[in-house]
DNA sequence: GGACGTTACTTTACGCCGTAAGGAGTCGCA
DNA sequence: TGCGACTCCTTACGGCGTAAAGTAACGTCC
């Protein structure tokens, strides 16, 4: 896991909320600036949407700008602080208040909200190992906050609990991201199919742990009791098939968000 | 963020379920090994509980047992495995089905559950920044899953919403647990009082965007509505006070536990 | 009992990483 | 014209994971 939020935090948040750059129109001495701290945060990006967080390092960034690492230092404290901007910057793609609509009711307009925040985490991976020890209070990132805490506002409940459940949603839509990227990249991984990567895995682990059934009954019941019915196919007509694992993932997702959309009626009737 | 499950994964399930070692009893030649895999997994986990993830490199681990880094590699092919190898230690410590007694019902099992593995991940907090990158497939983390599903068999819903609770509870938990963590780190962060941490951070923010409060309505009218209620202090009596924001992190999972819980009675009776 | 092959462990080294320090070149302004 | 501010580069240091090769302890067989 990366870590995020670990430099100085004065100059972290003025980077981040941009309250930097004094005057931009400004001529100062000294040759132009030929980067910025947006053309980096977007390089960075760019480069962990393709490559993933490991292949995150200065020398890269630098590299993907036709510059050397040593130059980024101009502009950005620090990795540490570079990814925190890049954090912030990519949560601007999170639903937002203002765009978004509620026709249907909350339960309606905090489904559609999860779908879409699942959407953005599967789009950069690379967030969801920025380690959420401590948080990186960008303006994009309270935007989404403040977008959910809208939605929620509809369902009536006191403030006491609102918030509870805004610790509860977030991390529940990141697990279940973790769990629809998680399968992507076993996909990925032999490069071949999915169950290519599970059947290796399973035929040694069959192997090895030959009485895996009686150690693990409820496990080995539960798996025993089949896949899901077969998917109904809502809505993913025309588009390539969605792997099994990935589907899976995604089905939990579903069924979680009910169970936990379900629990909030619940609170609802019980508290009105 | 750290990755696990990286490696050969024959080599690594051998490992992980000491398939390994064929006569334990055998001399053979060359000379007596000093080391073993358990002493190397449990000198790493204590590195990684008393100082972080961070701190875990080959070097300190081998430090810790008197040897250089490389003599870890006689017995662990690589740093992925051994950090495999730690992750599926220390989820022995989760609550087994043997020792876990039901007696008032699924719910009650369920609660009591829940907040033991929140405590399990509090206790090792490095664990959650282990990827959870496809499973690591250990005995134990079978086992703490073979628990969970015994549980949830109570609830006498069918196999395929189970397979997707479980999806459910265990992220829910971890996301809990990384709040409690998160807070603890923060106190621990200053040195001092976790109040000075936030104030430092929200003074510097309150400067930066005087328009704070206008840009996140939602947010800041979530904020101004004071905090929960002081806690009724049921049971902590005694005990050193727990501060706020780890507070309001239990209560955020407690709360949060209640909603699935309702969630998870909502489809008791609706399909039944 | 001495040579031999196996094994545990060490030393050294390579190529990565983040970043500190100092130098080179470019520009606005006095 | 020169000074000072500024961007960007080169070099270097101490860390990392681990490959390669060397050293020493041990069981076995002649």
């Amino acid at each position: 896991m990366v870590f995020a939020g670990q430099g100085d935090p004065r100059r972290s948040l003025s980077l981040l909320w941009r309250a930097d750059a004094p005057p931009p129109t400004r001529g100062g001495p000294g040759p132009k600036p030929r980067l910025s701290v947006d053309a980096i945060v977007a390089a960075a990006v760019a480069l962990a949407d393709e490559e993933g967080m490991g292949a995150l390092s200065m020398r890269a960034v630098g590299d993907r700008l036709g510059r050397t690492a040593m130059a980024l230092y101009t502009y950005v404290p620090g990795k540490s602080e570079l990814l925190d901007l890049m954090y912030d910057a990519v949560h601007a793609e999170l639903p937002s208040a203002q765009t978004e609509s509620h026709p249907a009711g909350w339960r309606a307009a905090l489904t559609a909200w999860a779908g879409e925040v699942l959407e953005f985490y599967v789009r950069h991976p690379w967030v969801l190992q920025v380690s959420q020890a401590r948080p990186v209070l960008g303006p994009h990132e309270y935007a989404g906050l403040d977008t959910l805490v809208t939605l929620l506002r509809a369902t009536g409940l006191e403030a006491g609990v609102l918030r509870r459940l805004v610790g509860t949603l977030f991390p529940f839509v990141r697990g279940s991201a973790q769990a629809v990227a998680d399968a992507r990249l076993a996909a990925a991984a032999t490069g071949s199919s999915d169950e290519e990567w599970w059947a290796a895995r399973s035929a040694a682990l069959l192997e090895l742990v030959p009485d895996f059934a009686e150690r693990f009954p409820a496990v080995s019941g539960l798996e025993a009791e089949g896949p899901a019915e077969p998917y109904p196919g809502e809505g993913t007509e025309g588009a390539e098939p969605v792997p099994y694992p990935e589907r899976e993932a995604r089905e939990t997702f579903r069924v979680g968000l009910g169970v936990l959309l379900d629990g909030i009626e619940a609170a609802r009737v019980g508290r009105t």
